[in-house]
DNA sequence: CGGCACATTGATACCGATCAATCGGGGTGG
DNA sequence: CCACCCCGATTGATCGGTATCAATGTGCCG
């Protein structure tokens, strides 16, 4: 969808699908630095800066909006509830690349993973992706791999030591949690980074 | 200056000397997830969020401006010009913190050190920090292992290391580069990332 | 039906953590 | 003024977690 030296052009909001910012090493590692679904957006504000420094793309197929520049200032002006609404976007989308640097500089392998799905669950549920505790996840373990900076061969080891712990199990294109509280407990997880303001009465998760 | 779970309230700006951005794991491990020096200042519209994701600390002493929110307002609807280098800042910020993402990720540790020194150098530089190719670098080893993920027992080998290599040399509070070109190799750095928009036609950074 | 991408498992190497001890320097109290 | 003390820096020995290399299994799609 973008490559790393483009120029900034209309700003995108995925509406279906997966799709993740990253950056690829002179070494050809490649590193994910944040996970897009449907309802996330593309940094307001780019057209400011002189050219792209990561790439973004599509995981899965997906449909995608965009909004030039001119309509997007104009939305800005004329509605600051939708303003409002973008930066807070924003802020949660900083919050959430703060707790990566945490995960992949103080979590061990098990953590991080545990972690990460933490949080794709509950961003996942936010959005109605979530149906009798499953989530559709349409993410290979490669690519798991590179969000996280390990290989795939490791998170396969680590998935199959949350499954035998009856924590979760990733099955191809599904995530089921099966013990919430164990999985919580491993991740050190805190859901307070992503502010979440959507809880309603019958809301228990 | 502001503890994880506080009330967001005014806006900071550093005027001189260091702070950090960083969170405490249950564990008691700290993650530093970025560094202030003057002219840095906290996120515009915290506002926006309930209450702080992170705390934020000084390193040295240091003088600090807080903007109030009120004026803080007014000052960006007045100002275009100032509302807009707010916002480049904000991305700026935003683009290193992908950078951490991407160092912890996918390089080892003494390229994370040396790619940290690159970094840190050129902020310094834009600001006026840099005399005789020795930066002001307030930074412990301590303080650099948890912006590193790393132990300060390892920080100290890699440090020799590139001490040895002939790159630079981090002495009590002062940065001093012997080679640039090595060192930057050694890191695979690339400073797309910063977005430096400050070069002149003497500028051989 | 064949191929290909992804998942899985095993054996081994190595990087960085951990534990432990010593050193050095700057500030403080006697 | 000097001795002490404490924090940060340094070095050594050892352990453990992940990467790496390699081979095989498996399901999906053309």
């Amino acid at each position: 969808m973008i490559r790393e030296g483009d120029e900034p052009g209309p700003v995108f909001v995925i509406l279906e699908g997966w799709a993740c910012r990253y950056k690829i090493l002179p070494s050809g590692a490649r590193q994910i630095m944040a996970f897009m679904i449907p309802g996330d957006s593309c940094d307001l504000h780019v057209n400011l800066l002189p050219e792209m420094d990561h790439s973004i793309q599509a995981i899965t197929t997906a449909t995608v909006a965009t909004i030039p520049k001119a309509t997007m200032q104009s939305l800005m002006a004329d509605h600051p509830a939708i303003a409002r609404a973008m930066y807070t976007a924003q802020l949660i989308d900083e919050s959430i690349m703060r707790s990566w640097i945490v995960s992949m500089g103080r979590r061990s392998s098990i953590e991080r993973v545990a972690h990460l799905m933490c949080e794709l669950y509950l961003r996942a549920y936010s959005i109605g992706l979530v149906t009798d505790g499953e989530v559709a996840l349409p993410l290979s373990q490669l690519v798991l791999a590179d969000a996280l900076g390990m290989t795939s061969v490791h998170i396969n080891r680590v998935l199959k030591e949350l499954r035998l712990a009856g924590a979760m199990a990733l099955r191809r294109g599904s995530l089921d949690i099966i013990d919430p509280v164990k999985l919580i407990q491993i991740a050190g997880f805190d859901e307070n980074y992503l502010h979440r303001r959507l809880r309603t009465g019958s809301d228990r998760h």
